[in-house]
DNA sequence: TATCTAATATGATTTGAATCATATCAATTA
DNA sequence: TAATTGATATGATTCAAATCATATTAGATA
C-alpha cells in the first residue's frame, strides 16, 4: 500500500487527512507534524517571497510522498493546498526520527525511499527541459510514464493536449511509436498506451 | 568544504578523480562505488533504453552531489561522463551504509541532505514549467538562481540568452526589477546581480 | 436506446521564443 | 596602448507550440 518503509509505520503513527479542494493542510511557519502520503488528489505547496511573489514549490500527485524535509525542521517552510478533494496520511515525525536510533534498517529504507526520489525528481526535470515537443514526448513515454489518459500525460510533460496529439501522430509517421487503438500507442511491440 | 554529512567522512574513506572532458566515470551496468561530489566541472548522467533512445537522467554541476542512488544498488543504471574537465570526489559506498548501524545521527544528516535535495530538485522542475520567459524568469530570481554569468543563468533556466536579456529589459520595465548596472539586476533594493 | 459528456483528433491562426545578425562594452592579453 | 575575446544587448526573421475552432468517437447516464 505505502512506499517502502512506510509500509511498516504502526497504524498509530499514521493519520488521515480527508482534504475539500481548496483546503489548507499546513501553512508557511506552521509547527510541522510530519511526512505525507497522497492517497487520492492533488496537494500544492506554495510559498511566497518577502516581496510577494508567489512560487509553486512542488505539485504532489496520488501515489507520491512530500514534504520529506519537513522530518527535519521545525516550522514549515511552505503552504500546503488540496487542489481537488484529496486523501493525505501523515506519518509522525517523532516516530520516523526515533527509528534512526532504534531502527538502523528502517532508517536506511528511508534514505534509500529519499535517493529515488531525488532520482525521479531529475529525470522529470530533464524531460522538462527537452525542447521540442515530439522529443520530449518520445523520452517521456520510454520513461514510462504514459500510463493514464493522453491529456493529463500532456500536462504533466509541458504541453497541451493538442501539442501532444501532434507529436504522437509525428513519431507514428517517423516509425518511433506504433498507434494500436484510439488514445493508445506503444513502443515497438510493447503496449504502453492509456490503460483503459 | 563538503555538504553535510559528508565534511564528517575521513579522508581514507575520500578518493579523488580528475576527468578529462568526455572522460567516462562510470558505465551503466558497472558495479557501484559510492556517491559522488563535483569540486569542480559537469558531469552528464545518461542511459540507453532496450529500443536505443538515449535519455539524460541527469547534469550534474559543480559543488553537487550524484548518483545518490547508487548507494543501495549493486549494479549503475547508467552512464557518467564529464562533460568538461571536472574533478570528482567518491565517497566510499561501505563506508556510508556502516554509518547506518555505527552512527545514528550520521544517517539522519544523510537523509536530511537527500531530503534537501528532494526540495531542490522538485523547486528547478516547478520553475522548469512555468510557460512565459519573463514569469519563469522572475521566479528563478526569486529563488536566488542569479549568482553566475546570465549567459549560465539563462541556460539554467530553459531559455537563450537573447531571450533573457529581453524577459529582464521586460521585468525592469514592469518595475519588478531594477537595473543597477550592466548584467546587474536586483529586486527591489537587494542586489542579486551576477557576481563580478 | 438516446442523450450527454469528455477524450481524442485535426485544421487555422496567433503568439512567443529561437534563431540569425549586429552592435556595444568590459576584461583579458599581446 | 591596441587587439582580441566574450558577455551583454537589441533588431529582424523564422519556427514551433499555444490558442481557437470544430469534428469524431467512446463511455457514462438518463
Amino acid at each position: 500500500m505505502y512506499p517502502r518503509p512506510f509500509d511498516q509505520v504502526p497504524a498509530a503513527q499514521c493519520r488521515q487527512h480527508p482534504l475539500q479542494k481548496g483546503q489548507k493542510l499546513f501553512s508557511q511557519g506552521g509547527t510541522t507534524a510530519g511526512l505525507f502520503y497522497i492517497n487520492t488528489g492533488n496537494v500544492e505547496l506554495i510559498r511566497h517571497t518577502q516581496e510577494g511573489v508567489l512560487i509553486v514549490n512542488h505539485r504532489a500527485t496520488a501515489g507520491t510522498l512530500f514534504a520529506e524535509a519537513s522530518l527535519f525542521c521545525r516550522h514549515y517552510h511552505c503552504y500546503a493546498i488540496a487542489t481537488t478533494d484529496t486523501l493525505v496520511t501523515e506519518f509522525d515525525r517523532g516516530y520516523l526520527l526515533a527509528q534512526f536510533q532504534l531502527n538502523p534498517q528502517f532508517a536506511m529504507t528511508l534514505a534509500q525511499q529519499f535517493a529515488q526520489q531525488i532520482q525521479t525528481s531529475r529525470r522529470l526535470r530533464e524531460i522538462l527541459a527537452i525542447k521540442g515537443a515530439t522529443d520530449r514526448t518520445l523520452v517521456a513515454i520510454h520513461e514510462g510514464m504514459l500510463n493514464s489518459h493522453l491529456k493529463s500525460f500532456a500536462a504533466q510533460i509541458g504541453l497541451t493536449h493538442e501539442a501532444l496529439y501532434r507529436a504522437l501522430k509525428a513519431l507514428v509517421e517517423q516509425g518511433k511509436l506504433h498507434k494500436v487503438g484510439r488514445g493508445e500507442y506503444c513502443i515497438k511491440k510493447l503496449e504502453v498506451g492509456s490503460l483503459k
